[in-house]
RNA sequence: GGUUGUGUAGCUCAGCUGGUUAGAGCGCGGCAUUCAUAAUGCCGAGGUCGGUGGUUCAAGUCCACCCACAACCA
C-alpha cells in the first residue's frame, strides 16, 4: 500500500457479529484491528469511512427467536442496542452500525440478483436434502446428527465427522437425527438456487491478483482454485428468516448472500443519513478509485474473498480493494469457552476495566499474520502497566510538576534538545508505514522504545537536581518542555490505540485539535493544565474480577 | 485423510532476499537514584533457534522426512 500525497478515499468495514448472541473478545479483536487502522487513517489525513451492521438473518436467530417465544425482529432488534453499545464501549468509530435486516440490504441483494441473473450467472437444481416431518423444514447441515458413514463415530453432524476429519453430504448420515425435534428427517427433494461461480475462475484470479491479500491468504486461495470450484446454493426454503427471492414465495437468499451486501446497505444508510446518498453510485462504480477494505476473521475467508468479489463485480460494482484476514483470539492459551469457563464476556470485561488497555495489548500482538492472538492475562497486566504508565505516562509525570509549580503552567520558548526532539519526528514515518501496513506490534514497540528514550532523557538531565540551584531556571523549563514535547509526540502516535488514555493527555496538553503532522510542530510557550494522573494501574483484582464471567 | 500455517531465552514475540560472538519487551538478579502513579537509569544471568538428515565455503534463515499444535475442506 503506497502513500499518496493525496487524500485517499477509503471504506472500510469490520465483519458483521451475528445477531443472535452478545459480543465476546474475539468481535473485539477484530473490531479493535479495524479501528487502530480506520483511526490512523483518519489521523492521517485520509478521508475514511468505517461501516458495519449486525448480521440479522437465518436459521439461528429464526430458531433462537422461537426459544425465547418472541418475532426474529424482536430478537434481533434487542441484540443491535446491545451490540451498539458494546462497541460504543470500546470506543470503536463506526461512522455507521446498521443492521442486514433494512430495506437498504432488500434493494441492494434483489438488484445484485437480478443482475447476476441477467448475466446468466443463476442456475437452479434439484437437489435432496433432509427434511424434518415434525418441524416441516428442510434442516441444514449443524441441525443433523448421526452415525458417520466413514468411520462409524456416533453423534457426528451433518457435515463432515470429527473423529475421522471425513466430509460428506448429510443425507448419507446413518440413522440421522432432527437436533431440532428429536424425530428421523426423511430426504425430501427441492430446487435450489445457485451462483455459477464455476465459470468464474479467471475472474477471481485476476481479482485475487489486484488484490491486497496476506500471502498464507492468497495460499490457501489459490488451494481452492487449483481444484474445481463449485457453484454456490444461495437460496434456502420456507421456513427462514430473510429476504424472499424476486420470483418466488417461498424462497428466501440465504444469509451469507446478503451478510456481506450489508456492507453496501450500511454505506447507503450511512450516505442518506447525511443527505449524500447521490454518491453511492459514484462510490461503487468498478473503476472508481475509491478504496474499500474488509477486515476479517479466518473462518470466513472464501465467503469474502471468492463468493464476494465476484457478486460485486458481475452485478457492475466495485469488488473490494483487499481484505485483511486475522486469526482468532485465545484466552490464557485455551480456546475460549463458555461452557468450560474460559470466557470473558465483551460487556463484563467493561464494567472491569477501561477499552484502552485491552486496546493496547490486542494492538501490541497485531501484525499481518494469521496466526492465532492469546490473550495471557498475567501478560496483559505486567504490558500495559510498563508500557503505558511506567513509561508513556510517566514521561508527563515527572516533566508536569515543574512547569506546573516553578513556571505557572508555561512552556519555554525553545527547546533544550532539539535534535531528540527531531529524532522522534523522523521515526514517525517509519511508524506511519508500520501502522498502514497493519504492523501495529512493530509501530508499538517502536514507540515503546521512543518512551524509553525520553525517560533516559530526563535520567540524564537531572532536572530535579538543577532546580535546586539558582541560575538554572530557563534551563530547567526547557528541558521539562522537551520531555513534555517527546511526550507530546509519543501520545499522537499512540491516539489510534488508546483513544480515551490520549484525550486525557490532550486534555493536560492543553491541545485538542492534532493529527499525524502536528507531530513536526512542537509545542513551545504555551500554557498546558495541571497534570493529574492518565492513566492507572491494572491490579490483581481486576484481573480476577475478568475470569468467567 | 487432504491442504495451509505455526514451533526461537521462564512468558509474549522480532529476525527481509542464507553470511561476523542469535535479538526485543515483560519477568528475574545486582547496583544507582528518588523528579515521577514504589515509577526511572545502568549492568547482568537465561536459548545446541521442535527433531533427524541433506544442499552450501556458510542455515532459525533453503530442501526432505518426522514430531507437536492450530485452522480450513464451500
Amino acid at each position: 500500500m503506497k502513500q499518496d500525497s493525496e487524500k485517499r478515499s477509503i471504506l472500510v468495514t469490520s465483519a458483521l457479529p451475528y445477531a443472535n448472541a452478545p459480543l465476546h473478545l474475539g468481535h473485539i479483536l477484530e473490531h479493535t484491528q479495524t479501528d487502530i487502522w480506520v483511526r490512523f487513517q483518519r489521523l492521517y489525513g485520509n478521508n475514511c469511512i468505517y461501516v458495519c451492521a449486525d448480521d440479522a438473518h437465518g436459521t439461528p436467530i429464526m430458531l433462537k427467536a422461537e426459544e425465547l417465544d418472541i418475532s426474529p425482529e424482536e430478537l434481533i432488534d434487542e441484540i443491535y442496542q446491545d451490540h451498539k453499545a458494546t462497541f460504543e464501549g470500546y470506543r470503536i468509530s463506526h461512522d455507521n452500525f446498521h443492521t442486514t435486516h433494512s430495506e437498504e440490504n432488500k434493494i441492494l441483494s434483489e438488484r445484485i440478483y437480478n443482475s447476476l441473473n441477467e448475466k446468466r450467472l443463476i442456475d437452479k437444481k434439484i437437489i435432496n436434502q433432509l427434511y424434518d416431518t415434525k418441524k416441516q423444514m428442510f434442516l441444514a447441515d449443524r441441525y443433523v446428527k448421526g452415525t458417520c458413514p466413514n468411520c462409524g463415530a456416533q453423534e457426528q453432524y451433518g457435515d463432515n465427522c470429527e473423529k475421522c476429519s471425513a466430509t460428506y453430504n448429510a443425507i448419507d448420515l446413518i440413522d440421522p437425527v432432527s437436533v431440532i425435534s428429536g424425530t428421523t428427517p426423511i430426504i425430501s427433494e427441492s430446487e435450489h438456487i445457485f451462483f455459477k461461480l464455476s465459470q468464474l475462475k479467471d475472474q477471481i484470479t485476476t481479482w485475487l491478483d489486484e488484490s491486497h491479500i496476506q500471502n498464507p491468504v492468497r495460499n490457501k486461495l489459490n488451494e481452492w482454485l487449483e481444484g474445481d470450484l463449485k457453484d454456490w446454493d444461495i437460496s434456502r426454503d420456507n421456513p427462514y428468516f430473510g429476504f424472499l427471492i424476486p420470483g418466488y414465495e417461498d424462497k428466501y437468499f440465504y444469509v451469507w448472500l446478503d451478510a456481506p451486501i450489508g456492507y453496501l446497505a450500511s454505506h447507503l444508510n450511512y450516505l442518506s443519513k447525511n443527505n449524500d446518498e447521490s454518491k453511492f453510485e459514484d462510490f461503487w462504480e468498478p473503476d472508481s478509485q475509491n478504496e474499500i477494505f474488509h477486515f476479517i476473521g479466518k473462518d470466513i475467508m472464501y465467503f469474502h474473498a471468492l463468493f464476494f468479489p465476484m457478486m460485486l463485480s458481475n452485478a457492475n460494482l466495485k469488488s473490494p480493494s483487499g481484505v485483511f484476514v486475522h486469526g482468532f483470539l485465545t484466552l490464557n492459551g485455551e480456546k475460549m469457552s463458555k461452557s468450560r469457563g474460559n470466557f470473558i464476556s465483551a460487556k463484563n470485561y467493561l464494567n472491569t476495566l477501561d477499552p484502552d488497555y485491552l486496546r493496547y495489548f490486542m494492538g501490541s500482538k497485531l501484525g499481518t499474520g494469521v496466526d492465532d492472538i492469546d490473550l495471557n492475562l498475567e501478560d496483559f497486566k505486567q504490558k500495559v502497566n510498563s508500557d503505558l504508565v511506567n513509561k508513556y505516562a510517566n514521561i508527563a509525570s515527572r516533566s508536569a510538576r515543574f512547569i506546573n509549580n516553578h513556571y505557572k503552567d508555561t512552556l519555554s520558548t525553545e527547546l533544550d534538545t532539539p535534535e531528540l526532539v527531531e529524532e522522534f519526528v523522523e521515526a514517525s514515518i517509519k511508524i506511519s508505514e508500520s501502522y498502514e501496513n497493519l504492523e501495529f506490534s512493530k509501530a508499538l514497540r517502536e514507540i515503546m522504545s521512543l518512551a524509553d528514550k525520553a525517560n533516559q532523557y530526563i535520567e540524564s538531565k537531572e532536572p530535579w537536581i538543577l532546580i535546586k540551584k539558582e541560575g538554572n531556571e530557563e534551563q530547567v523549563q526547557s528541558i521539562c518542555t522537551t520531555a513534555i514535547n517527546l511526550f507530546r509526540i509519543l501520545t499522537i502516535m499512540l491516539s489510534p490505540v488508546i483513544p480515551g488514555f490520549t484525550q486525557v493527555a490532550k486534555d493536560f496538553l492543553n491541545e485538542q485539535e492534532t493529527n499525524w503532522h502536528s507531530i513536526n510542530d512542537p509545542l513551545l510557550s504555551k500554557k498546558v493544565n495541571k497534570f493529574k494522573p492518565i492513566i492507572t494501574r491494572i491490579d490483581e483484582n481486576h484481573i480476577n474480577n475478568l475470569m468467567g464471567n
